[in-house]
DNA sequence: CCTACCGATCGGTAGG
DNA sequence: CCTACCGATCGGTAGG
C-alpha cells in the first residue's frame, strides 16, 4: 500500500468519474457510483466539488488541458500543411479513441449537460483546441488542398473524427493509424 | 376545437416526446413534462407505452421512418453518383437539422439510453438507412469519386453530417444548402 | 385516461 | 472525509 497523499483524491474522484461518465453516461451515473468506486462515502465527493455538475466540468477541461500541448506543438511545427493535418488528425484520434483516454468522450457525449455557466468555463479551453484545428486547416486551405470555406469545413471535418467515438471499436476494423490515412486520403486528397 | 379521434392521443406523446427530449435530452425530460405538454395527467402516458424508454424508441423509429422514403428514392434514382450524394446529403440534412424535425436529433444524441433490446429492434430501421448511405458512397467510390476504403469513408462522411446538429444555428451562418455544397465540394472534389 | 399513491433513488447538507 | 439524514423527484402501478 502507497501513500496516497490527500490531494490527489481529488483527482481519483475526476479520473473515476470520467470512466464512469464514459461509460453511462452523466445522468446514468449517481455520484454514489462514484464514491464508492474512489472508495468514499457517499457524501464525500461534495466535500471536493460543489456539484455534481462541477465534477463534470473538471473531467472535461483535464481531458482538454491533457490534450492541448500535443495540439499545440502539432500546430506549431513546420511540417507541410498536409502532414500537419495528418499528425493533428491522429493525436485527435488518440485522445478520443485511446485507452483509457475517457474525458474528451464525455465532453462529446454530455456537452449539454453542463449549466450555461459551467459550459462558458469549458469553452475557453475548448476555444483554444478548435482555433488550432481552424489554423491548420486553414493552411490547408491556403495550399489550395481543400475545396469548401474554412469555417464550415473545420466543423465538418471535426465532426467526421469526433464522430468515430459513435462507431469506433478497439481491435475490430481499422486502428487508429488507418482510420488517420483514411480520413486524410478522403478530406484532403492524393499528395501536395 | 376539433373532435380528435382517441388513436391520435398516442402519437401527440410521440410528438411532444421527441421536441422534448431533442430539447433537453431523455434523462432531461420526465414522463410528467411529457404528460403535461400534452394534456395528460402524470400516469397517462403509461397508458399509451410501457416505459419511458419504450417513448424514446417510438421517437427514433418514427423519425426513420418518416425520413427513409425520401432517402430511398434518392438511392434508386438514376442520378449519376455525385449528384445522388449530394441530394442525400441535402436530404439528411433537412431531417438532422429541418425545423420540426426533432426525431432524427434524439436518435444521435440519446441512442444510449435505449435498453439492449428496444436498440436492436431500432437498430433495424438504422440499418436500412445506413445501407442507403453505403450504397451510394459505394457508386461515388466505384466512379472513383472518393479515395478512402468505402466502409469507412460512409462512417466518416456520416460523421461529419450528422455532427452539423451540435453546431447549426438556424439562420445564422450557412443554410442548409450552403452547407450540403460545402460538404459535396469537400470530399468528393469538383466534379466528375 | 384519471385518481391516488408507492418505493426507490438521488443530489446535496449539517455537524463533527 | 464520515455519519446521518433531508427533501424532492421520478418512473411506474392498481383500480376504476
Amino acid at each position: 500500500m502507497a501513500i496516497v497523499p490527500v490531494e490527489n483524491r481529488r483527482a481519483e474522484v475526476v479520473r473515476v468519474a470520467a470512466r464512469l461518465f464514459c461509460e453511462r453516461g452523466f445522468d446514468g451515473t449517481t455520484t454514489r457510483d462514484i464514491a464508492e468506486a474512489v472508495g468514499m462515502r457517499s457524501g464525500s465527493p461534495f466535500y471536493h466539488f460543489k456539484s455534481k455538475q462541477e465534477i463534470l466540468a473538471a473531467v472535461m477541461e483535464e481531458g482538454l488541458v491533457a490534450g492541448l500541448p500535443a495540439a499545440e506543438t502539432i500546430a506549431a511545427s513546420v511540417l507541410p500543411p498536409r502532414a500537419k493535418f495528418r499528425a493533428l488528425v491522429r493525436a485527435h484520434l488518440e485522445i478520443v479513441l485511446g485507452e483509457g483516454h475517457d474525458f474528451i468522450p464525455v465532453l462529446l457525449y454530455d456537452w449539454r449537460r453542463l449549466t450555461p455557466e459551467l459550459r462558458a468555463r469549458v469553452q475557453v479551453l475548448r476555444d483554444r483546441y478548435d482555433q488550432l484545428w481552424q489554423d491548420v486547416v486553414n493552411e490547408l486551405s491556403a495550399a489550395g488542398l481543400l475545396k469548401s470555406d474554412s469555417a464550415v469545413a473545420r466543423l465538418l471535418l471535426m465532426g467526421a473524427v469526433n464522430y468515430t467515438v459513435l462507431w469506433y471499436k478497439p481491435g475490430q476494423g481499422s486502428d487508429l493509424e488507418q482510420i488517420a490515412e483514411e480520413a486524410v486520403a478522403m478530406f484532403v486528397g492524393p499528395e501536395a
